[in-house]
Parts: C-alpha cells; sequence; structure tokens
DNA sequence: AGAGTTGGTTAGTAAACTTTACTAACTGAC
DNA sequence: GTCAGTTAGTAAAGTTTACTAACCAACTCT
C-alpha cells in the first residue's frame, strides 16, 4: 500500500540559519508593525529571544532602514528607561495599484498603515487593446512612483483575473490580457520589487492586516464580476492552479436562474454582479429591498458550505456602498446563519469592507509589506 | 487607519538554531518516507543541503533508530558506490484507532507505510454512557500496544465529534462525549505520544500521505452523519475553532427537503447520511439509481463553491462501498463539473477513496508520522 | 544616599551549517 | 594492468546565529 512516488515536501528546500535570522527578523517587524513602538526588552518578552539577540535584530533592522529609534518612553517606573524602536512608518512609502475597474485605472502612493497620500489615474479608452492597457498601467506606475516624497518599499498591484505565482496575469479578459508578465515588466520599468495579485486577493489581504479580526476571513468582492478571497489559518489560499476564489461561475441553487455570459444558467454572478443588480434595482422601481435581498440570499446560498467547511469566523463583502451596505448584507447575514449549524453561526460575523474604494489600493500596499517584511 | 491592536503573529514564536535542525531531520525522513531509499548524496542533492550536513543528519537519525542503512546499491557506474538510506521502514510500528462506527470500535498495528498488521476490536453496549466508551477505548488501545512486535512511534486515534488542539474532544455527540481529555488520558496510560483527531480528518490524511494526489483535496465522509477533511496546499485546515469539515448541517439546494435531527430542513446529512440512503434505497425497491443520484447531486451542489473558492484539485468520497461507488459516485462528478467553470473542471479528479474500511485507521497511523517525524 | 529595578551592552560559548580538502572505491580506456 | 576520471563520504576549519553570564546605565523609592 506504500506510494513512493517522487513528490512534495513539506517545506520545499532545507532551513539555513540565514533563513532563521530572516524568519526573527521578520518577526521583530511583525511585532513592531501590529504592536506599535515597544522597547528591545518588550521585543525580548514577546517574541520569547534574549534581549542581547534582539538587540542585534533590532540593529540590522535599523542599519536596513526598515527600524527606527523613536527616544526614550516617557512611561515612569523604576529602572532605566526605555528606548523605543518602531518600524520606520514615516520614511518609507508604497505604491499601490488598483486595475479593476474596466474604464479608468488607478494608482497612489501610501504609507506602511495603508493611508493614500497621492493618487492618480488613467482612462481607458472603451476599445483598446491589451498591449494600450499595457502600456497605460506602465505609464500611470511611473507616474506614481514619481510622485513619492520617500523611498519606495515595492509596488503592489491588484488586478482582475488569474495572476500566476511569479506574477505573471496568466488571464484577464477584462484587460485583454494572457500571459502578460506584468511583475517582470513592471519590476523592469520601476527597479523596485512589484508584487502583483488578483484583486480580490488584494482586498483580503487589506482586510486581514489592516482590519482586527481573526484568522480565517473570506472576502467577495462584487463588481462588474463576482470574485473572492481567502485567508485561511493566517495563509492566503492561491489553490492548485493560482484559480482560487473564482466562484463568479459557480451554479447556485436548484430552481434555474438567468443565462450567464459563460453559457450556463444560475452562476453567482448572474445574480449578483453590479451591472446587474444595478439593472434589477432600475427595473424594479421604488423595491429596492426585493433584489437586493435575492442577491443576498443567493450569496449566502453559495457561501455556507465554504464557511463550514473551513471554519471560517469572517465573511467580508465588498462592493459599491449602496449595493452591498444594506439588504444584501443583512441578507446574507440572516440567510448564512439559518443555513448552517447555530453552534457554528454563532462566532461567524459578517460586514462590509470598510472603504470599499480604496481596498484594493490599500490591499496591493500590503501585498508588499507581506513580501518585502513578512509582516500579516 | 492604522490598527495597532496586538495581534497574531506569522509564526507563534522565534526560530532558534535548534528548530531549524528539526526541520531539517523532518526533511531527511520525508525525502526517504517519499522517495523510497536513496544514498547521503541523492538526499544533498534534493534537499539543497551539502553532504557533509546530510551526513550529519543521518547519523543522527540513524543514531535515534529513525532512519537504516541498507547496504550498497547495485547501480552500476563510476564512482564509489552508494551507501544506501532509508527510513527504517520495517523496525517501528504505529497503533491506530478507529472510534468512529457506534456498534463497535476498532484499533490495528500498522507498519509506517500504513499496512494493517494486527487488528482488534470491541463492541459497545448499545446504551453505554461516555464514561464506559472511554473505558472501552481505553482497554481497546492497551490491547491493541500489546499486539505490536516492534517499538511504537505512538498512538492515533480517528474520533467522530469536534476535536481540539490539544487532543481534547470537545464534543462527540454520538460517543456520549463533551471535554474529554483524551490523548492526555491515552499517553499516561501507554507512555507514547498520542495523537487524536476527528474521524474525516485522519482519513484525508491517510489519503493525502499515502495516496499520491497533489496538495489541495476535499475527502467528505459519509457514515452516521456526514463531515469532510480539508487539505489546502498541503496543511490540514483545522478551523478557526477547530469545527472545520462540518458540513453535515450545512443545508442544500433552494427546494425544502426532510426534517433533520438538527431542527432544519434540507441539511445534508439528511439527503446523505449512509442510514438514510439506505432507508431510501429500500424503499424505492428496484430503482437503486434514483435515491443514489440525488444524493450525489446535493453532494456536488454543496461541493461546487468549495471546490471552486479553494482551487481543489481532488474530490473524494468515503463510505460504504455499495453507497458510494457508483451511481453517487457519478452524479457527484457530473453535477460538480456542470456547476462549475469548465476552465477549472478540467483538472478535478473526484474519486473514491481507495480501502475505505480501513482509511481512518491508516490515516490516524499516519498522523503518528505527521507529528513525529514532520514527514506528509 | 543607598537599595532595588529595569534597559541595554559586552564577552564568551554552543549549535548548525558552510567551504575546502581529503580518502575510498568504482568504471573505462589504452 | 595501470592510470585518468568520477562519485560517495569524511575531516577540519570557519561563519553565522542565538545563548548565558556578567556588567554598566539610569531611573524610583525609601
Amino acid at each position: 500500500m506504500a506510494s513512493r512516488s517522487p513528490r512534495r515536501l513539506q517545506h520545499d528546500s532545507a532551513v539555513l540559519p540565514a533563513d532563521g535570522r530572516r524568519q526573527n527578523l521578520s518577526l521583530v517587524l511583525q511585532a513592531l508593525y501590529t504592536g506599535g513602538a515597544m522597547s528591545r526588552a518588550d521585543l525580548a518578552r514577546r517574541l520569547q529571544l534574549t534581549k542581547v539577540t534582539v538587540s542585534d535584530l533590532v540593529a540590522a533592522l535599523i542599519e536596513r532602514g526598515q527600524a527606527v529609534e523613536l527616544g526614550q518612553s516617557d512611561v515612569v517606573r523604576p529602572g532605566k528607561p526605555a528606548t523605543l524602536v518602531d518600524v520606520n512608518r514615516t520614511g518609507l512609502h508604497v505604491v499601490g495599484v488598483d486595475l479593476t475597474a474596466h474604464e479608468v485605472i488607478r494608482a497612489a502612493v501610501l504609507d506602511l498603515d495603508g493611508n493614500v497620500l497621492h493618487r492618480c489615474e488613467r482612462a481607458l479608452g472603451g476599445s483598446s487593446t491589451g498591449d494600450d492597457v499595457l502600456a497605460d498601467v506602465l505609464a500611470l506606475v511611473t507616474e506614481a512612483v514619481g510622485l513619492a516624497t520617500e523611498p519606495l518599499l515595492g509596488v503592489g498591484v491588484g488586478t482582475p483575473g488569474v495572476v500566476g505565482p511569479d506574477g505573471d496575469v496568466l488571464t484577464a479578459p477584462n484587460l485583454g490580457w494572457t500571459d502578460v508578465p506584468l511583475r517582470a515588466l513592471l519590476a523592469e520599468a520601476t527597479g523596485l520589487p512589484v508584487l502583483v495579485c488578483n484583486d480580490a486577493d488584494a482586498a483580503v489581504h487589506a482586510e486581514y492586516t489592516l482590519g482586527d479580526g481573526g484568522d480565517d476571513l473570506i472576502l467577495v468582492k462584487i463588481g462588474l464580476g463576482v470574485g473572492c478571497g481567502l485567508i485561511v489559518a493566517g495563509r492566503r489560499v492561491r489553490g492548485a492552479h493560482f484559480a482560487a476564489g473564482e466562484i463568479g461561475h459557480v451554479t447556485v441553487g436548484t430552481d434555474g436562474g438567468e443565462l450567464c455570459s459563460c453559457g450556463n444558467v444560475g452562476c453567482l454572478e448572474t445574480w449578483l454582479s453590479a451591472p446587474r443588480l444595478q439593472k434589477a434595482l432600475a427595473d424594479s422601481g421604488t423595491d429596492t429591498e426585493g433584489p437586493l435581498r435575492a442577491a443576498g440570499e443567493r450569496l449566502a446560498i453559495a457561501l455556507a458550505p465554504v464557511v463550514a467547511a473551513l471554519g471560517l469566523t469572517e465573511v467580508v463583502l465588498a462592493g459599491p456602498h449602496e449595493l452591498v451596505d444594506g439588504s444584501l448584507l443583512r441578507a446574507v447575514d440572516e440567510t448564512l446563519r439559518r443555513r448552517m449549524l447555530a453552534r457554528n453561526a454563532s462566532t461567524l460575523e459578517v460586514r462590509v469592507a470598510a472603504d470599499a474604494d480604496d481596498i484594493v489600493l490599500r490591499g496591493a500596499a500590503v501585498l508588499v509589506l507581506w513580501d518585502q517584511w513578512g509582516v500579516a
């Protein structure tokens, strides 16, 4: 019964001392980033490392410009006053790019806490080819990079479509792209570290890192299409073929539905995409409640098995405020609870993403932090 | 917008040199376990470590009895002949325990490849209390431990219900248990490492480690109830409250259904549990196709969003052969493909678990390997 | 002023990997 | 049959990393 097929290793390759060091440096950055400024002694207690080691790690981080000393703590208590250390929050910027929309692509310079400092955008001609769009993206990113007033940690991009592990956009119908090596192109153009991921994945990163929820959440992004990003046990789910989160064309319910562009009937997108919802609202006149409730119920029907199977504690909706935040949200919440075991539903939180307009920009920025610093 | 709530760290605590060492020792065991016997030089090439380091690691493993030298390789080529090293496959045993069934609990002694060597079992009185069952389990495990003819690596237990991270059975209605510290009790009784997990989780471990599929799969276990185990990116999903996989009471479909013991209508279990299926088959006379197809379709309706959202490549069914392997399997396969995007369905494999009767025993054994050796 | 407490550094040590250089043992060609 | 070339494995020395032990610095409290 033994199967000796040459297969996966739990982690791809060995752990060298230097890898441990890198991990510990990340841990310090992470502790500071989420815990705020603290002393070396505080870090030592929190990370279970000795003061000596922490001092050494902090010195390395300061030398690289990733951490800074902030002077003495003014807490009064016996003993030598502590020297506060923090992540270099003000001296580093990040560029975030949101390619979600179809008419206009947007970029911004953000600080490390995800605050937008400068913006720029670019309209796309309605009938542009993939190459045209690509040229626009390059110009936009170059412009954004120029707006930064501090050294840049990197560039993060949230794009619709399926993104490979090396930042290649494998397929993005809305942008007319197939196998575009976006990361490599932007890295060459800017000379900076560049991270590319799906827009819903970017959004869930923002929600996870900048929000204060748990380690198991799903974010559903409602726009032209419907997609989701998943964090399970504090890790992003990418899927075997990097297409995790592609739930827009899952059939939902057992009672038919409208024809979808994919050829099937009753896809989640036919119930829930922003254009269809807006049309449904327009058609229904004054009854805004009905279509929104129906959409929310459909979403919950699809989400219930996912939430139950993964034991998620948070469901977050991101989309046009006027569509998502109201009847739709309430319908999702109620339907979800009705369709799963009460005991599991009791720890469930269903909510709307804060600042949904910028969530992809901010998530893209977080992606850079995650990659460069190992901060989550 | 910064949220500085004191929160999770990516990995709980720092990485010491000794942790790296432990990881590398696991990596060697893993490479040997899945790749079969090979030389130190082969290991060095595969793990990207130097020959020196590998020799050192192998020496440590041999000293602990976890690896053995098998003599010279008989491959003819220039150079000094290689000394083959392998995991100690024959000199170590594992005890696996399956508490799934309600009338009889089973245990076995297995070798490291998951082959069952000796069995024992124990009937449960129909109306036994939780304490009675616990006494039976203790006696059964003691008996199984006595049957081993080689040193035991540990004891693995697959149990229905929700199991906490420390091996406490938080709740298992079928066995009459609430907050039973099963791991601690068995560890004390046997003096061995003991691992406890949910039965469906054990089964998916067996399928993942002993099968030769990918890193993203779901296993649905159909018995008295319905539950599932999930491997995502090579890691088991436990869920925020350790209740991942509890899909039995998710409502499926939009057209009602039968009343479930939980009080809801249309739960997955009402369509799919073994007793209900058997009853449906008995009621339907000669038409065995109908009820089985219906059940399979229901399961697929619930699974489609999960498979799509996670980008899974394998769906495995485990349950009574006569129920699962046939119309039901075909219905799941067909319905699943119909309800998701063709591109994603193309890499999907839907199958029945090999050797479903022993899958929990074998998964429990694998669990011990996973824990003790870091082998997956 | 002195005792106690807390923050941080210096000096030396142990663990774990690397590089470099070696021995051992084989194949294959002349 | 010998010698060049190749592969496996070991030995010795060096580097990185974090640890322990001991210390100094700077504050509060009595």
